[in-house]
DNA sequence: ATTCTGACGTGGG
DNA sequence: CCCCACGCCAGAA
């Protein structure tokens, strides 16, 4: 908790994305202060692989397009995840993606 | 050290 | 809405 790492700052946010919301790399990069690295976040995601505390597959990028589902186990592993969680998904893009987003700037 | 890539975002056309 | 180019920074080869 606290950590002064980058990484660490991402799972922090990931982890509060509230069930069946999602939010993009870009909306985390910013509120870390970080805005315009939001590739950074994505790149935390990646190594943030083992932490399964870490809800990455409620994180997509700015057009709710599941950019990352590829780098999941499965091939639509992170699909299944977010229809789970009562998210609609439909050819890797979020439906209501607007109603569905979660800000943490705006909601923290 | 240098080069390239990458789960992105924004701006211009 | 789509497409193209640039920026951004960390990590791997």
């Amino acid at each position: 908790m606290s950590e002064t790492g980058f990484f660490e700052k991402v799972y922090e946010v990931a982890r509060l994305i509230p069930y069946g919301r999602v939010t993009s790399y870009g909306a985390i990069a910013k509120y870390l202060g970080a805005a315009g690295s939001a590739r950074m976040v994505g790149w935390a995601m990646n190594a943030s692989g083992n932490k399964e505390d870490v809800p990455a597959h409620r994180v997509v990028n700015r057009k709710g397009l599941l950019t990352g589902k590829h780098h999941f186990d499965g091939t639509n592993l992170m699909q299944q995840l977010l229809e789970s969680e009562g998210v609609e998904v439909i050819e890797n893009q979020i439906q209501d993606f607007d109603k569905l987003f979660w800000d943490p700037m705006k909601e923290l």
